[in-house]
RNA sequence: GCCCGAGUGGUGGAAUUGGUAGACACGUUGGACUUAAAAUCCAAUGACCAUUGCGGUCGUGCGGGUUCAAGUCCCGCCUCGGGUACCA
């Protein structure tokens, strides 16, 4: 009979289920633990082998956790909204929710039959109303919500209305839009709409105008990811940018936590550094650059005033408010505001290059440049950020006839607008200075504009900047070329001339954050709708006792023939007053951001979570889940905690206190070679002596490299008749590494590997596989070797009579070092996430305990304990048939104990000149200068310390010797 | 382009703090057991040179450097993977 890994499996996930053994408790004495996988969305291909791979580790650690007396939390659901089921909705009609339900059942099964010890009875699904009813209460929350940076926190709408109701918006400092200030008889005076009209640049959740892809032909609008080259990837329509009002979070407020946060929590460097990259946080200073009078002679250029009034910066982010005024620059139209890092290389700006989308340039763009102004807009515009920021090379702009002022030194500079600025950085603007910036630099040497060196390098002399072939590295060095700030340093430059520019009113220093708010709108169908109706065009939520609000039926899950989203051809979509209700949806981050808190109280119907299940689970201990995530759901939930934080429903500020990024499994795709025009293949190594072409063939039809080829010519019609080349009687197909996918035919579905094998078999392979954080391609042929070792693990329990061979006879000392040894190494591999070297160290001990023929109980009972949280079924069998009632989940996990690892002496290798020549075995405890002594003087030593001077030892204890001759 | 990561035998990988490179496993080859197969067990297995034995040289993507000692640290490259804000 032997190891019977499907009785086995079937068996205890039942005894599991029927007693609920990984129920976690809202109310227990043992400490929490809360172990999270990033939930899946629940594609309709259903796992594959890449899926569990940080399931199994985080299982791993729930059960260790669980084994070492912790209350552990180890919940498991569903992203279960997501672009896939509506694209599949759209083609066939079948409702999103039919789909995502199916989709869910076959999830469910492949990760029941793996064994994971989730408490299934928490499980959410984003989809659900129960829980989306939620997800829309947090949105009304941030709707009512501003962000004082007095207090530095959200506070309600409500305290910000009752202050501009007794003193304006005068000592009101808040991360908000563009606002104008205002007096208390002026917000008093406003009608309703005017004054919701200002409340919505201090919402957290608020409209605005966004730019979108557009694509008029699909109707829709589309992501980067979508649009190619300005034209759609399907269908290959035009796309182009489009005003839009969108919801957006005003995540913006929170920049500075998020990226102060990220100090005290346990995450691995390299995130850590990608979170504070896309936060971007930037010292410099906000510069204003008059207009030409003379030289600016755009149409518009006379409206500018009244538009920069409202526009120009009013605030600053240590909290005091700079009235500047507009005029400053002297020229009519006022100012363009400039944010720069470096305001200390000011002398140094010869030109000013406004974005394309910039709102003033077909202002101030002259009668003569307008043409070609409109043109280059029109083209560059519909370029994808992505794209004008990888084509560095070709240098692309066009001067819109306009001049600003250098406001230090008074000199008119050139208005030119070039797609390397991008609009949603900074103010969309830059002030350039080509001396000291590469990009810069590039654009003055195509367009012939003047470069001025301001900063050399201390002892070296200025360069005529015509003669260099790059910009000139200025991080450090002095001043030159600057009137008042010549011969300071950068940074006392900079310093210099942030007091200068405040002093004039010129400017401000200013800390800039490249973070910008989250555009909150889809126009999709399978999303959470939004809790907001619109009366008299102004939006307002619902009440909360409306909530959910649920997603109404549609006929087709295309956008109206207006244009408009699916949610606008649904029936009656507006309140029991008649308002109408919004059409656009919530994005797919919206329920995974705070889907780890409903985790903690899933069943509650009156609140989000209870304040007590909130205080006693309070954070997450461990998060698992792929760095693909790293600067979408994990800052956006980062967000969402604090929020939540400010509110005070939450008692933890940061939501994951360590998290570990899983690699991804990698598909190995297989191939065969036909000769062109023929029905013939030829084997791997053949193949360069015909014209092939190489197909990608079922790896399931391939084992070891090795095509099954009867099977090939059943597998599709047109191989039927197929024939082949073979080398040594067999066709060796091509492999490669890719991404596991469909079409790619190397998808490994884990149903087929668990029936051959067993899940304890899975899992252990998925461990082995490599370190867990690593990407690494799947492949199936190491699988036999954990198998082997599971049976032979099996063994030294029960023997091929399935009888039970373990002895109550004393372990030996050698016995007992094995186990403690393994103890320590298990352990310590768990500790640290290195399940791979945990595996290997559990082969290492089955070998050696089977070699020692050790069928021991003392060593046996607690090596199973050990294995435990890696091969959950196989351990319980075998708990079960030492004698042991109850299961082994909750049993104490074995601690080593130092007195059986000690070792009376070590093997020293002797190295000459760091070559490692021979071996000497001394006393673990023989001091240093002994050890020296012996090292020259044993017989090998003296061939390769003959004819030379011994010039130095160097002993390090328990490590190494090395000589030094020469 | 920018940001992050990775490159070690035929393959996946090990080497935890600068200290014996290749643990463990796959594959391959040879052998034992068997009528045979499966299963199991034993041995060899980085490359090259030498081979009667002792052995020797090279070797962790490439080029430099630091050190008694570098897969590990520093500088400069190359290749591949991920992210780049509406895929999840």
């Amino acid at each position: 009979m032997g190891y019977e890994f499907g009785k086995i499996e079937k068996k205890w996930q039942k005894f599991w289920k029927e007693n609920k053994t990984f129920k976690a408790y809202n109310k227990s004495d043992k400490p929490k633990y809360y172990v999270l996988d990033m939930f899946p969305y629940p594609s309709g291909s259903g796992l594959h082998v890449g899926h569990p791979l940080g399931y199994i580790a985080s299982d791993i650690y729930a059960r260790y956790k669980r084994h070492q007396g912790f209350n552990v939390l180890h919940p498991m659901g569903f992203d279960a909204y997501g672009l896939p089921a509506e694209q599949y909705a759209i083609q066939t009609g079948t409702h999103p929710e039919v789909t995502t339900h199916k989709n869910i059942k076959q999830y469910r099964r492949q990760l029941d039959q793996i064994g994971f010890s989730y408490d299934w009875d928490r499980e959410v699904r984003t989809s659900d109303p129960h829980y989306y009813k939620w997800t829309q209460w947090t949105f009304i929350q941030l709707f009512k919500s501003w962000y004082n940076k007095d207090t530095d926190k959200a506070e309600s709408i409500e305290k910000l209305v009752a202050a501009f109701e007794k003193h304006g918006n005068k000592n009101i400092n808040a991360a908000c839009g563009p606002v104008e200030p205002f007096t208390a008889e002026n917000w008093n005076s406003w009608n309703e709409k005017a004054q919701q009209q200002v409340l919505m640049h201090y919402r957290l959740a608020y409209l605005s105008d966004t730019l979108v892809n557009w694509c008029p032909a699909l109707g829709t609008v589309l992501a980067n990811d979508e649009v190619k080259e300005g034209l759609s990837e399907r269908g290959g329509h035009p796309v182009e940018k489009k005003l839009m009002k969108q919801w957006s979070l005003r995540i913006t407020a929170y920049a500075r936590r998020l990226l102060e946060g990220l100090e005290k929590i346990d995450w691995s460097d390299n995130l850590k550094e990608m979170q504070r990259n896309w936060i971007g946080r930037s010292e410099g200073a906000m510069v204003r650059f008059g207009l030409s009078p003379t030289l600016s002679k755009g149409e518009g250029a006379d409206t500018l005033k009244e538009y920069l009034d409202n526009k120009v910066f009013h605030e600053k982010p240590d909290g005091e408010v700079v009235t500047t005024p507009s005029t400053v620059g002297e020229g009519r139209g006022g100012a363009i505001p400039v944010f720069t890092t470096r305001p200390d290389t000011l002398f140094g700006a010869t030109f000013m290059v406004l974005a394309p989308e910039h709102e003033m340039i077909d202002r101030i763009a002259t009668t003569e440049q307008k043409e070609e102004v409109e043109k280059y807009v029109a083209r560059a515009k519909n370029r994808s950020e992505r794209e004008r920021m990888t084509e560095v090379k070709t240098v692309t702009g066009v001067f819109t006839g306009a001049y600003a002022i250098n406001p230090l030194n008074g000199e008119n500079i050139p208005i030119w607008t070039a797609d390397y600025v991008l609009s949603g950085y900074g103010t969309g603007a830059i002030m350039a200075v080509p001396g000291h910036d590469s990009r810069d630099f590039a654009f003055a040497r195509h367009f012939h504009l003047p470069i001025i060196q301001v900063v050399t390098k201390k002892g070296e002399e200025p360069t005529d900047p015509s003669t260099w072939d790059d910009s000139y590295d200025s991080k450090e060095g002095f001043m030159i070329n600057s009137g008042f700030l010549n011969g300071m340093t950068v940074t006392e430059a900079i310093r210099a001339t942030i007091d200068k520019l405040e002093e004039t009113g010129i400017g401000y220093g200013k800390i800039n954050f490249r973070l910008r708010d989250a555009i909150f709108s889809r126009q999709r169908y399978w999303g959470e709708p939004f809790p907001v109706y619109y009366k008299n065009g102004i939006p307002y939520t619902l009440d909360e006792s409306e909530l959910p609000l649920k997603l109404p039926p549609v006929d087709k899950y295309l956008p109206t023939e207006s244009g408009e989203p699916p949610l606008a051809r649904a029936k009656n979509w507006k309140t029991k007053e008649g308002y109408p209700l919004e059409t656009n949806t919530m994005p797919g981050f919206a329920g995974s951001s705070g889907y780890y808190l409903r985790y903690m109280d899933p069943w509650n119907d009156k609140e989000y979570f209870s304040k007590e299940a909130n205080e006693y689970w309070r954070d997450v201990d461990l998060y698992l889940g792929g760095d693909e995530h790293a600067a979408g759901h994990l800052i956006y939930s980062r967000f969402w905690n604090k929020f939540l934080y400010d509110l005070g429903l939450v008692c933890e500020d940061e939501p994951f206190k360590k998290l570990i990024n899983q690699g991804k499994i990698q598909g190995r795709s297989n191939f065969v070679y036909r000769i062109q025009g023929t029905n013939r293949f030829v084997s791997y190594n053949l193949r360069k002596q015909y014209q092939t072409q190489a197909l990608h063939v079922d790896i399931n039809l391939v084992d070891n490299d090795v095509l099954d080829t009867e099977a090939f010519k059943k597998w599709r019609p047109e191989f039927k008749d197929a024939d082949f080349i073979l080398e040594d009687g067999k066709y060796i197909c091509g492999y490669e590494v890719e991404k596991m996918s469909k079409s790619k035919l190397n998808v490994q579905n884990p149903d087929e590997l668990i029936q051959k094998y067993g899940a304890d078999t899975l899992r252990l392979y998925e461990m082995f596989l490599g370190p867990l954080e690593q990407d690494k391609p799947w492949d199936i042929k190491g699988i036999e070797g954990v198998y082997r070792f599971l049976k032979k693990f099996w063994r030294l329990y029960i023997d091929e009579n399935d009888k039970l061979v373990v002895t109550d006879e004393k372990a030996t000392d050698d016995e007992l070092k094995v186990l403690h040894k393994t103890i320590k190494k298990v352990r310590g591999d768990i500790e640290r996430f290195s399940f791979n070297t945990g595996v290997s160290a559990f082969m290492i001990c089955t070998n050696e305990l089977s070699d020692m023929k050790c069928h021991k109980r003392e060593v046996l009972e607690p090596l199973v304990v050990l294995l435990a949280p890696y091969a959950p079924h196989i351990a319980e069998e075998i708990w079960e048939t030492l004698g042991n009632k109850g299961g082994i989940s909750h049993v104490t996990f074995p601690e080593h104990e130092e007195k059986y690892l000690i070792e009376d002496t070590f093997a020293y290798p002797v190295s000459f000149n760091g070559k490692t020549r021979f071996k000497l075995e001394l006393p673990a405890d023989m001091p240093v200068n002994e050890i020296e002594k012996a090292a020259i003087e044993a017989g090998e030593a003296q061939k390769w310390i003959e004819g030379k001077t011994v010039r130095k030892v160097i002993v390090v204890p328990k490590r190494i010797i090395n000589v030094v001759v020469g």
